[in-house]
DNA sequence: GCCGTTTTCGGCCCGACTGTTTTCAGTCG
């Protein structure tokens, strides 16, 4: 079962925005939104901790151990269901509608009874809104927008949120006696950025047992539909998951067929058709006399069509069914392939954990470099200064001593800012070991002078990688406009990285920009902008991103020797 | 509500931007 830490931080979360929606002491909410961060990322299951250990959890003090306690044993508590019963769920979904917060969501419901995201548009599109105090025409067309970018995410799922559901129903149906193999497949096998449903897959020659056990787990809410060959169920997370279980002998036939896409199937079938064959979920057969040919592994029906394996984070129809027949597929980056990570944060600005923590996290993951890339003093509300990094510095340079397989670097997460200058002047920078510049503000300038800004960050000799270039953030914020093909010549021309960031809600570049971005020559690094030793895992996201955007680890800087990963950030120094 | 201490209270993420306002509240990062 998943860890207890997100189950706690998720009601302590709601707890907090019921608390600024009633109009608490905003301190107060401050505090639950803080210690609902520190309880998501941190290193044990709270599931294991006793009340005490709880409270020796940087921010959670005696009154929310204590309703962290609470929550492991009844699934929720007191203050909770006390706010949950003054404010209807509705208002807390307005409050999450971007430009809206909680001081208006609440004055909507007060004022004008609007008690969901219906009847909010419903209110925008009768006037209903008109004379109420702080919504002009303006709030109107923001509301209108940002409950459209909310709808563009749809029911869709983050990655990471499918995957980790995906994962622990397969851990389950593969115990069970008679599964002989078991895996997800559909557009999380893919490594899509958000997730429709999750479709699992598996071998068995009776299916019973397997289809009775899925609709008694844990996770299910509703059963959907449930047959001798496909169940569908609904989680209490609301994800509908389809189980399909097949003769084990059509296997790779199967898993073919159920990963997709549709649009790599048809392309694949096509090819089947034009040498007399055909393709299904139960294997490649001679069209002419049915006689089945292939369908033990997905490998096995690749070739028989002529074509290599092709991975299924490539399976789009972008063109890798042609290259498959010309053996002309890449071999993709994979999260082995990583011997460092270059972005990551510490409690010195807005991560969670520790700067010994998360060095010690890194050295778990067998890294041979590390960066530790806090904030720089531009973003204000981390008041990073210049004497607090070089403290850091130096507890890094200490921290090394016990290290000596992993080289630690210092670094910095730059702001650029509007002109594309960065928050430090040069020969402070020049102290840094690498240095990351993103764009945290002023996201709606113009393509042109977005464009402007990023070259001129690339341009910066001291800059070696650029941060999560679009900016977005799923369901809550449009990538910034900007001349892609300016930008990525711009970055190849002097020698900047850009980063395949693999925040769930960013992932950014994301896969059509990597593809994009490659053509001009660019090198890239994965990164986890990890603000907690849990997120140094979200690599596995930025990775799954890279090789849908077909990257080897020759074009990823994090996957290099340190000696030649050194050499690129030296040669950007003296070339810029 | 948490935390640190010049410790049992007082400060806590602060400044910019937006849209509304006519001096400021709400939202965001």
């Amino acid at each position: 079962m998943a860890r207890a830490n997100g189950r706690v931080a998720a009601l302590l979360h709601e707890y907090a925005e019921l608390l600024a929606i009633v109009g608490s002491d905003a301190f107060k909410a401050r505090a639950y939104e803080k210690a609902a961060r520190a309880v998501a990322g941190h290193h044990e299951d709270v599931g294991g901790m006793d009340e005490a250990a709880i409270r020796s959890i940087p921010n959670v003090g005696k009154s929310i151990a204590g309703k962290a306690a609470e929550i492991l044993r009844d699934g929720t508590f007191q203050g909770l269901e006390d706010l949950r019963a003054e404010v209807p769920e509705g208002v807390r979904q307005l409050a999450a509608i971007p430009t809206l917060g909680p001081k208006k969501a609440l004055m909507l419901y007060r004022e004008r009874g609007v008690s969901d995201v219906e009847g909010l548009l419903d209110a925008v599109n009768t006037g209903k809104l008109r004379g109420l105090r702080g919504f002009g025409p303006k709030t109107e067309q923001n509301i209108l927008a940002g409950v459209s970018l909310m709808r563009r995410a749809g029911e869709r799922v983050p990655l990471n949120v499918a995957l980790k559901v995906a994962e622990e129903i397969v851990a389950a149906i593969s115990e069970i006696p008679g599964c002989e193999r078991c895996t997800y497949a559909g557009s999380l096998r893919r490594g899509r950025e958000t997730i429709g449903d999750i479709d699992i897959l598996a071998a068995a020659s009776d299916s019973t047992p397997l289809m009775e056990r899925f609709v008694d787990l844990p996770q299910v809410a509703e059963v959907i539909a449930h047959g001798d060959t496909k169940t569908s169920v609904r989680t209490y997370a609301g994800l509908q998951v389809d189980l399909r279980v097949v003769p084990p002998e059509c296997w790779g036939a199967a898993l073919q067929y159920f990963t997709g896409s549709k649009a790599h199937n048809v392309r694949v079938r096509e090819i089947a058709v034009r040498q007399g064959l055909k393709l299904s979920e139960y294997g490649l057969f001679d069209a002419e006399s049915g006689a089945l040919l292939v369908a033990d592994t997905e490998r096995a029906v690749y070739e028989r069509l002529g074509l290599a394996w092709i991975p299924p984070t490539l399976r789009e129809d972008w063109g890798e069914v042609a290259a498959a027949a010309k053996d002309e597929l890449p071999t993709l980056v994979e999260v082995k392939d990583l011997r460092g990570d270059l972005h990551s944060h510490t409690d010195l600005t807005d991560g969670v954990a520790t700067l010994e923590d998360m060095v010690a996290a890194a050295a778990a993951r067998g890294y041979e470099y590390y960066a530790v890339t806090d904030h720089a003093p531009d973003l204000t509300m981390q008041r990073m200064t210049l004497d607090k990094a070089r403290e850091q510095r130096e507890r890094l340079r200490e921290l090394q001593q016990r290290y000596p397989d992993m080289r630690l670097l210092h670094g910095s997460e730059l702001n650029i800012a509007a002109d594309g200058s960065v928050d430090w002047p040069e020969e402070i920078l020049a102290e840094f070991d690498v240095c990351v510049a993103s764009v945290h503000h002023q996201f709606r300038l113009s393509a042109a002078e977005q464009t402007r800004r990023l070259i001129r960050a690339c341009e910066n000799p001291r800059v070696h990688v650029i941060g999560h270039l679009t900016g977005r953030r799923m369901g809550r914020r449009d990538p910034i406009d900007l001349d892609f093909d300016a930008v990525f010549a711009a970055a190849a021309r002097t020698g900047t990285a850009l980063e395949v960031n693999g925040g769930p809600q960013r992932l950014d570049l994301k896969d059509e920009h990597v593809r994009w971005a490659r053509r001009h020559g660019v090198r890239f690094t994965i990164d986890s902008d990890a603000h907690s030793t849990t997120q140094l895992e979200y690599v596995r996201y930025a990775t799954l991103t890279a090789q849908r955007g077909g990257l080897t680890s020759d074009e990823v800087i994090n996957t290099w020797s340190y000696q030649r990963f050194s050499e690129f950030l030296e040669r950007k120094r003296s070339a810029s």
